[in-house]
RNA sequence: GCCCCUGUAGCUCAAUGGAUAGAGCAUCUCCCUUCUAAGGAGGAGAUGAGGGUUCGAUUCCCCCCAGGGGCACCA
């Protein structure tokens, strides 16, 4: 149990409410944790603090318990604990933090999905990121998780692909990605002018869903070249995702799922298609009025294939928050047919990037090419080290960084000159705190935490303050869906860290032992942080 | 037209209904004969407008303004 959990039982012993709330203290001098609980409940502060005062288990790691401004309490820990805890870093290394909160509880994340035959874009970068975080939080705080790149292999894109490759006489098998994006532009673009070919394009998309071997082929013929292509770009970003079944894999399962919604009476007939009326969403459409299947559909037929496979408790969509209102429709089918009850489903809706002129479009060719990003990146980071290994590890860890420290869902307008940031509140300035941790480390004589207490001074202490809160952050982050909360703390980890270094000479002294320990803990739980976002951390730079 | 999200410093972002609204960039002043200056210390600078609920509102409610997204055959 973590320190903040130690208080909160005492309180809700002796409060008798349920989760009473207990906050970081908002200044170093009202103590390390907060409490309202009485001025929420009208109780008397005092009595309660009298009560608490009583309570040994609290007291051992409690030195001073007040009553504060208009009602609050404040608890300020015991040094001695904050040393414990120190202690406990040291001791479990990069488990520090680790927790047992998802025990027995099975969640599948689906992220990243990219759509086959485009570029993998700058938009893509967030579902990607955030999806891989949440996945590392979720398995650090003892779940068992499943990623699925959820692809877009399917759908009426591939009509207008396998019209254009008939239309142009074109061999697919020698198209590369960029290749096959222009086919889609361009198409787009002859659809301006001419709108009978939309029909064109789901006419092709029909002889596809009926297994029409031509079509077929032009579709494994993009399949195959994106795929390759993604391959590279997940290395370079080193991600991996343990499925990547994509929708074109439901296909086979889609008339069962159709039938079953129909059966159940959840499907009507309009104007030739298939659609779910709900109460208070617009109606979604399950088949169109050829026949053909909706991403709906295979949206659902992926859900019962995940019950069926997995039976997760938690379901989390990373998709663009363009997509609300369709998990809306989803999570609300899936309720109607029965198959969700007390499972949850959350989508993590990210806020788009975009041009400040406007949003980024495929069909218009529109983009940013995310390797173009991840080039510069590299380029901008050899610019401080010449080492290549060095300098992609920063490179790419700044553009991390960069989506991941805003929350999920706000917006980001991209822009060329703010992307790389390689100081201040970025990845890199994280990256080289922790590498100057190993180089003290590095230079000094094997050490021990000793037993006395050594008196510390403010830089010391906020420190190893903030330090301990690391397993509260990583709970807080994972329930929340907020990687950008563990980014940020990273950063005000690092801040005060540095400001330590800054002021006071490490090795030298009495304190030597307790400034090595607080330097090894405080590179543990940078690296670890770092890793749980997806980011690497270099023993120099 | 209807639904959802957002509006905080010159710019980019933080702040489970709490105390003195935090950072980064840019700007101004300082700090490398000292363990990594991709660093540190300090200055200046902000809640779109108006109501309401509350002991207390950036946060909740109402209205207005501004931006973004979505609303049946793209995903």
């Amino acid at each position: 149990m973590n320190l903040k959990d130690q208080i909160v039982s005492s309180l809700e012993k002796a409060s008798k409410v349920k989760n009473p709330n207990l906050e970081f203290a908002s200044h170093e001098e009202f103590g390390d944790y907060t409490t309202n609980v009485a001025l929420r409940n009208a109780t008397s502060a005092k009595d309660l603090v009298a009560k608490l005062q009583k309570d040994k288990d609290l007291t051992k790691i409690v030195e001073k318990i007040e009553v504060a401004g208009p009602g609050f309490i404040n608890f300020h820990l015991k040094k001695e604990a904050l040393l414990t805890e120190l202690a406990k870093v040291l001791k479990e290394k990069e488990d520090y933090g680790r927790s047992y909160e998802g025990k027995g509880k099975v969640v599948v994340i689906d992220y990243s999905a990219p759509n086959i035959a485009k570029r993998f874009s700058i938009g893509h970068l967030r579902s990607t990121i955030i999806g891989q975080a949440l996945y590392n939080l979720h398995k650090f705080t003892g779940y068992k998780v499943i990623g699925d790149n959820h692809l877009g292999d399917w759908g009426t894109q591939f009509g207008v692909l396998i019209y254009m490759v008939e239309k142009n006489k074109v061999d697919p098998t020698k198209l590369t990605v960029e290749e096959w994006e222009k086919l889609y532009v361009d198409f787009h673009t002859k659809l301006d002018s001419d709108p009978s070919l939309k029909e064109e394009a789901r006419h092709a998309f029909k002889r596809l869903e009926e297994a029409d071997p031509a079509a077929k082929a032009i579709w494994q013929a993009a399949y195959d070249t994106s795929l390759k292509e993604y391959q590279r770009l997940y290395d370079l970003l080193k991600v991996k995702i343990d499925y990547a079944y994509g929708e074109s894999f439901y296909e086979p399962m889609l008339d069962t799922i159709i039938k079953e919604v129909q059966s159940k009476k959840i499907a009507k007939e309009s104007q030739g298609a298939q659609i779910i009326e709900f109460k208070d969403l617009p109606p979604a459409m399950l088949v169109k009025s050829d026949g053909a299947t909706t991403y709906l559909t295979r949206d659902l037929a992926a859900i019962k294939y995940r019950i069926k496979t997995w039976n997760p408790d938690l379901f989390i969509y990373e998709v663009g928050a363009d997509q609300i209102l369709h998990f809306k429709q989803v999570f609300a089918t899936s309720r109607l047919l029965g198959w969700i009850k007390d499972q949850k489903m959350v989508h993590v809706a990210h806020g788009l990037v975009r041009f400040k002129e406007g949003k980024m479009s495929t069909r218009r060719g529109k983009t940013v090419k995310l390797e173009e990003v991840l080039k510069e990146a590299v380029e901008k980071a050899k610019e401080f080290n010449s080492d290549p290994k060095i300098s992609e590890l920063v490179g790419i860890g700044a553009i991390k960084y960069f989506d991941l420290i805003h929350e999920p869902q706000s917006e980001i307008i991209f822009d060329w000159s703010k992307i790389f940031v390689l100081e201040g509140k970025s990845g890199p300035y994280l990256q080289y705190t922790y590498a100057r941790t190993q180089s003290v480390l590095s230079k000094a004589k094997a050490n021990n935490l000793k037993k006395e207490t050594p008196s510390l001074n403010q830089e010391e202490l906020s420190t190893l303050r903030l330090l301990t809160r690391f397993p509260e952050v990583i709970s807080i982050s994972t329930k929340t869906y907020s990687p950008n909360i563990l980014a940020e703390y990273l950063f005000t980890l690092a801040q005060k860290y540095n400001a330590f270094y800054n002021k006071h000479k490490i090795i030298e002294g009495d304190n030597q032992d307790f400034r090595l320990a607080l330097t090894i803990g405080v590179g543990h739980v940078l690296k670890n942080g770092l890793n749980l976002l997806g980011i690497q951390a270099p023993q120099k730079m």
